[in-house]
RNA sequence: CGCGGGAUGGAGCAGUCAGGAAGCUCGUCGGGCUCAUAACCCGAAGGUCGAAGGUUCAAAUCCUUCUCCCGCAA
C-alpha cells in the first residue's frame, strides 16, 4: 500500500521501519519541525525524520497542518492509500482524515478506550495496571476516539518502568500495524466503536513537576511512580537542597518495632540494602539515586561518600 | 557563546578559597580472633590527583586552553 507516515518520537520510528521492511510504499514522513535539544541547544531532528531521511523517504515538517494549502495539495499529490499516524503530536484536521481511501490509522499505546492521551504508557505505570497494550483505530475527529480495529494486550511486569514498557509496545505496535494493514485493504476488519466515556482519566502529557515525590502517599504509590517516571523525567525529591533522582525503589512493610511513626520523608535506616524512608504508609526503600550533578548510583555506593543518619528528612 | 555542578588508588567522597609529605568510608589481598561469620582485630597492595601548557624553590591546590560526565532549562 502507499502510505504516508505521520509521527515524530522514538515510539514511532519503530512502526516506520515495520512498513518499510513489511515492503510498503511509504510516500512520504510527515514530522514535527526540528528544535532545539540538549546542553548546547543545537537543532535536531525528530528521531522519525533521522530514520526517514536513513531510508531515502521524503520528509514534510510543516509548522501548521490545519489551514496549510500547500501542504494539502502536496499531500493530494502523493494520494496515499492510508495515512498511518504514531505519536505525531498535532491535531490532524478532518479534511485529511478523509483523503485517503482507508482514512487515518492511528496506533495508540493502551488498550483503548483507556488511557486516551498524550502520555498512555507512563499512566498505566503510575496506575499500576496489571496489563496494558496497543491498538490501532480508526482516526475521527476526536481525541484517540475513533473505532478500534485491532488490539494486542501486554501483561505488565512487577517492576515495569515506563521506558520498558515503551520498548515492548513500540514494538507490539509495529507488529500489528504490520499484520492490520492487509486486513485493512482487504476489507476484513471489524471497527469496533468506543464508549464515549474512558474508563480512566485523560492520560496527559507529563511534565517535570510530576515527578515530585509526595512523602505522605503510600509506598505502594511512590515506587509506581518511580517505575513509571523512569528514564523521563524521573521521581525525584530533595536532599541538602539538592535534586535527588530516585530510579529504583522497594516497598517494605512497616516495621513493628517502631512506634514513633517518622514523618513521612524520613529516612529510618541506611545501609547496603538501601535507603529505608518512611512514608504516609509502608517503607520505601531506595536501592538506585543520582544526586544533582552526579552520576546515578546504588544506594550503597551513595551512602560511601555521603554520611545519612537516621532522622534526616527528604522533601 | 543559555545557567550550574563534577572528574582524586576498584567504588563513593574529603582536601582546592588562604600552594609545602595523598586522606576518609568501603572493596580487594594476606594474617589473627572465633564453633562460626557478611562481625571484630592487625597488616599489605593499589593513584601520571581528567589532558596539555604556564607561574613558583615547591602545584590536586593559582593562571590559560582542551576533553569527558551530570543537574536545570528547552
Amino acid at each position: 500500500m502507499k502510505i504516508v507516515f505521520m509521527g515524530t518520537p522514538d515510539f514511532a520510528v519503530g512502526t516506520l521501519e515495520a512498513l518499510i521492511r513489511a515492503g510498503h510504499e511509504v510516500a512520504a514522513v510527515v514530522t514535527k519541525v526540528d528544535k532545539p535539544v540538549g546542553r548546547k541547544m543545537e537543532l535536531r531532528p525528530s528521531p522519525v525524520k533521522v530514520c526517514a531521511v536513513k531510508n531515502g523517504i521524503k520528509v514534510l515538517q510543516p509548522a501548521k497542518i490545519r489551514g496549510n494549502a500547500e501542504f494539502m495539495d502536496e499531500l493530494k499529490s502523493i494520494s496515499p492509500d492510508v495515512i498511518v499516524v504514531a505519536a505525531y503530536g498535532k491535531i490532524i484536521p478532518k479534511e485529511i482524515l478523509e483523503l485517503p481511501k482507508y482514512g487515518c490509522l492511528n496506533v495508540h499505546a493502551s488498550l483503548l478506550p483507556k488511557y486516551r492521551g498524550a502520555a498512555p504508557i507512563q499512566w498505566a505505570v503510575i496506575d499500576g495496571e496489571k496489563e496494558s497494550g496497543v491498538s490501532i483505530m480508526q482516526m475521527n475527529e476526536g481525541l484517540d476516539t475513533g473505532d478500534v480495529i485491532a488490539k494486542t494486550v501486554v501483561p505488565l511486569d512487577e517492576k515495569e518502568t515506563g521506558g520498558s514498557l515503551f520498548d515492548r509496545l513500540a514494538k507490539a505496535g509495529a507488529e500489528l500495524l504490520v499484520e492490520t494493514l492487509p486486513k485493512v485493504e482487504k476489507g476484513e476488519i471489524t471497527p469496533v466503536p468506543q464508549p464515549a466515556e474512558s474508563p480512566t482519566p485523560y492520560a496527559r502529557m507529563i511534565r517535570k513537576e510530576d515527578g515530585r515525590i509526595d512523602w505522605t502517599k503510600s509506598a505502594a504509590v511512590i515506587e509506581r511512580l518511580v517505575r513509571g517516571m523512569n528514564p523521563w523525567p524521573s521521581a525525584f525529591t530533595h536532599y541538602n537542597g539538592k535534586m535527588l533522582k530516585i530510579w529504583e525503589a522497594d516497598v517494605l512493610p512497616e516495621e513493628e518495632d517502631d512506634p514513633d511513626h517518622p514523618e513521612p520523608g524520613t529516612v529510618v535506616r541506611a545501609g547496603d540494602d538501601g535507603i529505608l524512608v518512611s512514608t504516609g504508609s509502608g517503607l520505601l526503600c531506595i536501592r538506585e539515586l543520582q544526586l544533582e550533578g552526579k552520576k546515578r548510583m546504588k544506594a550503597a555506593d551513595f551512602l560511601r561518600g555521603h554520611q545519612l543518619e537516621p532522622g534526616v528528612k527528604l522533601q
